[in-house]
DNA sequence: AATGAATGAGTATTCATTCAT
DNA sequence: CATGAATGAATACTCATTCAT
């Protein structure tokens, strides 16, 4: 009941940029502690200290620590998926872009360790029948698809798509489990 | 320091046994109940009701629940490499020891879900810095160590150790993490 | 500390009024609230959302949730006496009056339950020995001693002042102990 | 799958009574506690103190602090019954009854002033709609039909049961509340 | 004056581990 | 040896209150 004023106006945009800028903040913590010390070794209270914002502020941003964990999976996956875009932009040959993105995740999981134990971690627990895990699966799903279609175009006749999809998973799974297995060996 | 009784060397290999199947029971509940609900969610509590053990009777058999796991987790490698040894005993040419060892690992799996789970999730740990998880990475290593020997034989040219583990290594964490996948989105 | 202005002087009652409104409209929702879920479940969240208050806006009004808790129950015990005031005005015997104010008493709850609610809850509190409630027992007392200016008159010999105080308690009492449990019962 | 053995079967007796004498224990202390801090200000390491019982050992008798002050509140409506079944066994005339039962309750509540004041907190909550505490308004309820059968006896003409009900609520609300309101303001 | 994001003290509950029986 | 009641440290989350805008 509050008049909408011009400087009510003003303000907001200030507002809500730093509403977001904190949401990323969080992210980007959640997303170096789960990779440190895994996510159930990781306390809200290490959190709120290594992102600099108040506990109780946390739950502004994410209804739970797990809601947070799902929000850094996501992100992660999506980072990955642009770079795999990148990767293969412009490129014709299956056979070709195979070799790029291959290529692009090993470049990719080098650069952000972090992130392969993230999504490693989150792998692990997708296989467990908690629902809670399910929007996980959604993620991991969704990113098979968008290697089907990056590898998709290019072949003389195209695949059917359960077989398509097998080629994917494999192939991320081979991907990323080898590179895995090195880092965590290293 | 309690000195043996008459009656302790009475009945010798009876009480022996059953301890011994007392562990195998613990380890059994313990790998079908870490793989369904993984270690972090899995209770004391639930393992002695799994395994029809008291709790309190455990702490007999394993200083802690980490100790459990990873007990759990060396028995699993145990098993795979006794697998994978069959596998390949009496085949020559590196060429197909290597096909028998992939083949090995898929069917293997394939009958041991429980134990795809539980591994992937103690792949996931050992990047964590903590000490506790240790004896973890031996096991890994030992698995790869084993790779190695088994794959070894057959090549015209002997390899350079430290190539021969970077092949194992990338071997079965592809292999494992393809598979891995698959049963994730199963 | 703040000098007053020409301004504020040109609009004198309009912001009075306005403040003055805003309180009511707390007070409302608070008895609103508190009556439907209890004076320790209602957040101050709830109570902001109900009256169309921000949460930061309140403290303006209330120092405390607690004060506002006390401010409900003594505009409470002001609205059943100004009620039980009406109902024996201009009534004379004695007797005549007690009937009246029990009637009253009936009335003015069961147009106001929530009001039952909330005082009953007051009373509840009032026994226990933190000082933050003594305000409510002086608004108990309070009223009390309303009853008997109310019950007095009309007796042929004016009572000793502590029996008074007996029967006007034991009348309140009787009388909201009994609407109570038909209230919590129905 | 442990045989039931001759020593295992002598000891559960004292395990079992011990077990009770905890509950007791902890009964008593809630009562205590409730009382005279109210349940809401009530803090379960308090009541831990209290019964010199530890925390996580209060859990293994009660699913929550909810459950142990309905079972304080329950157990309350227990022995007021038996106090009230006393004091009117083998008397005759519903008058009589009517008279013994009500000065019972006086007798009851002074000497138990701890239960009065967690019944009134206990009569207050179940006026809100928060499912959890319906297990109180069944114990009230039971309490109102043990009054009517302790009442009932006597009467020339027996009542209609609704009628019946009002009345029993009707007196066991007007005794509480007049004797809360003098406690309240002691 | 009004707003609502930020704060962090405070609390119920869980669960690995111990130990008296 | 086995048992399961007792323990209490550890932790996620809540919510009254503050304060920069």
């Amino acid at each position: 009941h509050v008049p909408e004023t011009v400087s009510s106006v003003t303000a907001p945009g200030r507002r809500e940029r730093r509403k977001h800028a904190t949401r990323l903040e969080l992210l980007s913590a959640g997303r170096r502690l789960f990779s440190a010390k895994g996510l159930y070794e990781s306390r809200i209270e290490d959190l709120s200290a290594a992102a600099g914002i108040a506990k109780g502020t946390i739950y502004g941003y994410f209804e739970s620590k797990d809601e947070l964990a799902r929000a850094v999976v996501e992100t992660g996956y999506r980072e990955l998926q642009d770079a795999l875009r990148a990767s293969v932009r412009a490129v014709r040959g299956r056979h070709e872009r195979v070799g790029r993105i291959v290529r692009a995740h090993a470049r990719f999981f080098e650069q952000h360790r972090d992130l392969l134990r993230v999504l490693h971690q989150a792998r692990g627990m997708l296989k467990f029948d908690r629902p809670d895990w399910r929007p996980l699966r959604i993620s991991l799903d969704g990113h098979v698809e968008v290697l089907i279609e990056l590898l998709g175009p290019g072949a003389a006749v195209p695949l059917p798509r359960a077989l398509a999809r097998e080629q994917a998973r494999t192939l991320f799974g081979a991907i990323s489990g080898a590179l895995s297995v090195q880092v965590a060996l290293a």
